[in-house]
DNA sequence: TGAGTATATAAACAATTGCGCAGATTATCA
DNA sequence: TGATAATCTGCGCAATTGTTTATATACTCA
């Protein structure tokens, strides 16, 4: 019954990914168009370092894929599984929230499903 | 857009509701039936206060339901939707492993579906 | 009421994790 | 080759979180 034990971690580790606002915010930028860190720390407003660090993180886990060009580093959503049950999660947050706050619609437009195909994103 | 923190913030708060290895245990412990909080340690091999705590979160979180009858207290899964979400993960980490190691077999058994409870005979 | 069982909470500790600073690495271009 | 730009990583700090010990609350029964 012990073998458990790693199955268990799997999955923990799994949920962990996407346990943290930053996190989900690049999840968030990239799931739809593939973006250079330096665009997603514009985008975040955060550190770069700080975005980096959560980059990697998300890219060992498998939710990211990477793809060098250049100098640059693109990031993309890489795992749709992970990226379906965000919004699953944030639909179901959105019908918890409906009646008591206005969150509901911003959170429905989070990790929004690729409309058409879309080019690069602009700034 | 600030009010997105909000929105981010409940997102990440409901997956860190199951990043834990404890948290993942309790929630395969009571997703079909509800159990004393006695059966859940006991079953768990941990301590009580430890899982007390954790049903506790999980309880507040709305993740399980709560209630008294007599001495005890009976919890069980309260959001059919993150027992759902707790199944796509399930799956997603057994296909991935499914080549590497043999977990696929314990992860398939986590989360089960509820079966069709035989209609005792009394139709 | 008091004894006994089941569960919850408080305080303290250890481990983890997100963060920023500074320096290291990788790739392009002169 | 060196200079510059983009990204990554080692270290320390602060905040969070999971765990344990001890105690408190809630309920039942005599």
């Amino acid at each position: 019954m012990d073998k458990l034990d790693h199955a268990f971690d799997a999955v923990a580790a799994y949920f962990r990914v996407m346990s943290e606002q930053t996190r989900l915010r690049i999840m968030h930028a990239v799931c739809e168009v593939e973006k250079p860190v330096s665009q997603i720390v514009e985008e975040l407003g955060a550190t770069q370092t700080n975005i980096s660090r959560h980059l990697n993180l998300m890219h060992r886990s498998g939710v990211l894929a990477r793809r060098k060009q250049g100098h640059q580093v693109y990031y993309r959503a890489a795992d749709p599984e992970m990226v379906e049950i965000c919004r699953r999660v944030c639909n179901r947050i959105a019908a918890q929230l409906d009646q008591e706050k206005p969150l509901r619609g911003d959170l429905l437009r989070l990790m929004p499903r690729p409309k058409r195909r879309k080019r690069a994103a602009r700034g």
